[in-house]
DNA sequence: GAGGGTTTTGCACACGTGTGCAGTATACAG
DNA sequence: CTGTATACTGCACACGTGTGCAAAACCCTC
């Protein structure tokens, strides 16, 4: 039932040529005259062939695919950058594979072979986490690799990175807080991402001390690395906001904006008014940033870029030209969720 | 630079054998005594041998690979279908191509043809477009395909689909507001997925006729079809909003989330208090469906089963095992933007 | 030690495509 | 008519893997 498609053997036979005379007539070498070459053309076209893909990459050394890793595809911040790079893989024919990581170490290890074992061209990783075995494997195995928002020290040669300056990030997003007035502002972070968590808290840490403010150890609580999915993000968020309000804190930044989300509808059950009482802010400008209430005043990251950037640098090693690695800059976006400490006082409990 | 992975022929050399003996001990084939089996196995394990699966896909006449078609990866409502397709796809070895069309006709067809020149074992669509000519094609082809929420009249032997009801979902969702005692209710549509808005127009409709009550066409507004992408939805129920105040309805029963939550923005910004003076319901129950303020009444999809089940029938046809076209009910959920109609009129315009 | 049975291995081909090299046909010059 | 350059085509191999069939090696029995 099921019956083959047609191969250029079938066509040469149709022909009475040979099928090495197709498989240069189709490539339009100069080398079979022009009148064969318009016939066999024609009766590919009539026969209805489609090159064997898997075949040519075979033959050739190149499948034009590229493996991709993402931790979870329902985080927004994820399918801004997929959109990305799918964009450039398809101009350039490239096909992607789509795998899942969720955060898990192991699961990323069985991916990597996977993409191995398909002998995939290159690999793309926005899978936060990286342990470092599976870097090491990556590198071990040769693949060229670009790695997203994980800031790879550029151990071999075919590791590259392009990234968003988590650290600049955060200090745009607390000198915000602190140009409006705030003094004691928290931090809620991940324990699962902890690459981009330690950064952006240390941007958080170094620019309170510039400003001449210590850091209190209450002000600040990280999610625990249980959950990796993104959904849980914003129920951390709403966990863990009530034990930072006894702090007296009138700011939060936050890791991303679900956590942000977390915070607002943690606010909203105790009838906490933001800003006005508490002033918030998230990371990733993602779209539903824009649809709270309040909107979330943020730090936007270039997702759609990052991702176009990451598959062009991918191709440019591929093609032996010479890449490096990019950090990008974000920007602060202010939008409703933030405003000068009010004199209501947090209240917490009832 | 780049040297080739090893092959069983390298492992072949080096233990002094045949390669059709490798790749029978790889097999753990009966054929090889138990000895060589196990000598050969170890050679493989230490040279770090992966096997080749271009070669594999190439001999065998399955690849163990699927070709995705989805409308827009940022559209929440795919991710989550997305990520039942691949835990299904994972579990059973197969790799999935992503490829996104954004509703485009003409990109649609180019992505089948890649599919097939890369010789996928089969084709999962939701892209909710579907021209005619793009399924015409893939019944020609002969790719075992199963459609996501575009109800296929089973055409063809390969091409099946899974579906939850969209008219039955619609049903819901105005009764809902009947029992309430809504009377004047709205609908807001969108122009670039056919099949699914039909459909839930239809629901409503005859909901409401079976109410004994008759539709006004001023209660209709269709957002046009040049924007495909997903936020837009949500800048279109914002913009679609307004024409339909003047006509009194106390009620709007949206084609999805995205469309509802720009019904919300647009209240806030003119001060329509929801659900006091507009019941607003959705469709999907996509996360920031809990998100916003007031968090939505909508429609629950079941997007994990739909993509879960919508892979495993694609196996089962792979398989040879009889499959048969599934619908999926949907789930009213009740949450904080309906309520009965207020007293207070609505205000349009100042 | 020859014959028969069993176990184990290698040869050769297949999958579909691309390409170096040799071979054939054509044209042209001597 | 012979020799040579040129245009065109086919042979044969390669990519890495899997498998039917035959051949080789081994064991056992008479």
């Amino acid at each position: 039932m099921h019956r083959r498609p047609i191969s250029i053997q079938d066509i040469a036979s149709a022909a009475g040529v040979s099928h090495s005379t197709v498989s240069r007539a189709l490539h339009d070498s100069a080398l079979i005259s022009l009148e064969v070459r318009q016939r066999i053309q024609q009766l590919a076209q009539e026969m209805g062939y489609t090159p064997n893909a898997v075949a040519q990459s075979l033959k050739g050394q190149r499948t034009n695919t590229v493996g991709l890793i993402i931790a979870s595809i329902s985080d927004p911040f994820a399918g801004r950058v997929v959109r990305g790079i799918e964009e450039v893989a398809q101009a350039h024919h490239t096909s992607l594979f789509l795998s899942l990581s969720h955060n898990d170490p192991e699961r990323e290890l069985e991916i990597i072979e996977t993409f191995h074992r398909r002998r995939v061209d290159g690999v793309i990783s926005a899978s936060a986490q990286m342990g470092g075995a599976y870097v090491a494997r990556l590198a071990q195995l040769k693949m060229p690799t670009v790695l997203i928002n994980q800031q790879a020290e550029c151990e071999a040669d075919r590791l590259h990175s392009v990234d968003a300056d988590d650290y600049d990030g955060a200090r745009q997003a607390v000198e915000h807080l602190l140009a409006l007035g705030h003094r004691k502002i928290g931090y809620l972070g991940v324990g699962n991402r902890r690459q981009s968590n330690r950064r952006r808290f240390a941007g958080y840490c170094d620019t309170l001390s510039a400003a001449g403010i210590a850091v209190d150890a209450q002000w600040v609580r990280i999610a625990p690395t249980m959950n990796n999915v993104h959904a849980d993000d914003v129920l951390d968020g709403q966990a863990l906001l009530p034990a930072l309000l006894p702090t007296g804190v009138t700011a939060v930044f936050c890791y991303n904006d679900l956590i942000a989300v977390g915070v607002l509808l943690a606010c909203r059950e105790r009838g906490i008014a933001t800003p006005a009482q508490l002033s918030v802010v998230g990371y990733d400008d993602v779209d539903i940033a824009r649809y709270v209430t309040p909107s979330l005043t943020t730090i936007h990251q270039p997702k759609l870029r990052l991702g176009a950037i990451a598959m062009q640098m991918l191709l440019d090693i591929l093609e032996g030209r010479p890449v490096q690695s990019r950090v990008l800059t974000n920007d602060l976006v202010v939008r409703e969720s933030t405003a000068a400490p009010g004199s209501a006082p947090v209240n917490f409990g009832d």
